[in-house]
DNA sequence: AATTGGCACTCTGCCCTGCACAGTGCCAGC
DNA sequence: GCTGGCACTGTGCAGGGCAGAGTGCCAATT
């Protein structure tokens, strides 16, 4: 049923420490070997229960706040508990369907991303997060170029997923609106569905090959495209590093585990400063379902205390980010777990109705 | 030297008055007559403060936590201590040196906001606040209209500030390119270094007389931007409501009068909503220095327990928007109140240079 | 009449104690 | 290997004692 640690652990010890682990989530306080023995459903004393926790403890799943009080779950319990149940039943019809209703209407790509963070947030009365599309993974659709003054062209780029990004660039010297106009329309033909870290490259190659044999058009589109994808590399600072957006962290300030002023610092410090976050949320960018990071396994400072389910969204297969929540880690995994894959699930389809040029904002 | 309040309370009741309230926001414990008749520098015994606090207290500025504790300010308290030394000596020339050092260095107006908030909630260890120059009171550069698909139009419009929006516009029908072009220049000539408030007064004024005798380019101008203007009235939630920047709100985690969780969630509540705070800050967006609003006097809910300090920044003379600071009631308000206002003036000044097309991107 | 020192009173915060409760660890018996 | 029993230990809570800070009032002083 479960990995390597069945060779540790018995049968009983099994049930006993996800019972363990349950009556925790349930009820917040540390739970003796009476109240274990009378739960678990298995037909054993407390003594006998005491033995196994003693193991258990020994084992690194299970800990002691002090000398004589019930067991909590450590991070190994929480994580064996788990790994258990990951294959967990999918959200109910109702529940779903409520779900969908949600993300019904009208909306652009960035509302939707936000109604989506939103409404994990509120389900689970916890924070929501959920990533931007970063602009490598999504399809370019269109430029264009505008004249801003002496030496500054304003590009405007549309990507298929339907957002539209600004960058201004530094130029050399003035170009002409005619010229901008055919460097655009150069763009258009050329690189049009094709990924955006696909047109960076094929352009940066072909800049650097031939330089002289150009068109005036083509010339033009690489003098201006290298400010474009220049600002890439230095500034990452910018925008091309993705973005993340949160919600419902004020849910946190409620949560009692979560109760201690530093703990809520750290956390606030590590939502403002989103770097991390974004870190983490990448990793599970290539995860196929579910990925849970319980307390410190994240890795970061901030969010020691908590734990982080997330999922990916995809579009027409494509995985574009990843959506998730931030709770305790005694958090009910059971129930936020098909919220979170589902919600990603929508997510997804969403957003691929809005990828569609018809549908954008025509509410169609 | 001040108003009314003289009738009621003596020069010494008055001294009094202030020193407690400073001595209370040095020290945040109540202060007893004993510290007070020391630290006044009046000559005083501790009875006769003791006759005059209970005074002060018949008429409001200052209550007893519980029966035998010393007296701290009430809101009255706070209110008549700022009014009594709102002319205050404005930032010594180092600390101004320092502040404006922060702002060297290319950036664009967003970047500056930001930097600006980060800098007064660094500097004063709370929360710093600025709202984003709102569309109407910003002045019309260029605009262009893009074609995005059967019945779409791109709208990019640049402001005198630097600011680059976007909006999709629903049309009745396909505008060739070339249209889009003429509608663009035509705008571009006719409405370039007005405010989009006049803009779109003038638009809508115009475009209700004589549909007939227009031109071409006038028509698809006029159809276009009736799509433009029109989203600002239905979609209040839209871009144009106007937008804060927030920073450092994590300090206010560490801040002992606001260490209860009620309070904290009510705060960050707020902080989320934005709209509260827009509101507030509107309000002082006339004023014309530093404007204060302490605890309940703000009337909004979750504003209760802290303070608001603000001033309005300005670019060649137009008040664009407004740079503040959240703090607990409790805060230096000698301290703060210059800050505030001396990085209200800078971030003036950073922006005129920035909507200086030379110098915007440039670092010059 | 204003100011002052004195005095009784009160509330807080702290530490200590005692006590019920929950749960463990271990041992001996089955 | 499981179980019941028993001694032990830590927590949480209520109560009491005590020092500290500060008030309110009164009578004396200037």
């Amino acid at each position: 049923m479960v990995d390597k640690l069945s060779e540790n652990l018995s049968e009983r010890a099994e049930a006993l420490l996800r019972s363990l682990v349950q009556l925790y989530i349930d009820g917040g306080s540390p739970v003796g070997s009476r109240t274990l023995a009378r739960e678990a459903g298995l037909e054993v004393s407390p003594a006998t229960v005491r033995n196994v926790m003693s193991d258990l403890e020994e084992l690194g799943y299970i800990a002691s706040p002090h000398t004589s009080s019930g067991r909590i779950p450590t991070q190994a319990g929480y994580r064996f508990f788990v790994d258990s149940m990951l294959r967990v039943e999918p959200l109910n019809n109702d529940a779903f369907g409520q779900l969908e209703h949600e993300f019904e209407g009208r909306a652009d790509p960035q509302q939707l991303l936000e109604r989506a963070t939103n409404l994990v947030s509120q389900v689970t009365s916890f924070a929501g997060i959920v990533t931007v599309p970063r602009d490598q993974d999504v399809r370019f659709r269109q430029i264009e170029f505008l004249d801003l003054s002496e030496n500054r062209v304003l590009a405007i780029l549309v990507t298929e997923d339907g957002r539209v990004q600004n960058r201004v660039i530094a130029v050399e010297r003035k170009f002409s609106p005619s010229e901008l106009v055919e460097a655009a329309n150069f763009f258009n033909h050329k690189y049009r569905g094709r990924s955006l870290a696909e047109v960076r490259h094929v352009l940066l190659t072909e800049m650097a090959r031939d330089n002289e044999q150009m068109g005036t058009a083509v010339r033009t589109a690489a003098s201006v495209a290298r400010g474009l994808f220049d600002d890439d590399e230095e500034g990452a600072e910018n925008a091309d590093v993705g973005d993340v957006v949160l919600s419902g962290e004020q849910n946190l300030l409620d949560v009692p585990d979560l109760a201690e002023l530093d703990t809520l610092r750290d956390l606030f410090t590590a939502f403002k400063a989103k770097h991390d976050l974004l870190e983490l949320l990448d990793k599970s960018l290539k995860a196929d379902g579910v990925s849970i990071y319980i307390g410190e396994e994240s890795g970061y400072k901030g969010l020691n205390n908590v734990s982080v389910v997330t999922a990916p969204y995809t579009v027409d297969g494509n995985c574009l980010g990843v959506l998730g929540v931030i709770g305790p880690t005694r958090m009910a995994y059971s129930e936020v777990i098909p919220i979170v894959d589902a919600t990603a699930r929508l997510l997804g389809s969403a957003l691929s109705l809005t990828g569609d040029s018809h549908s954008l904002l025509t509410g169609e």
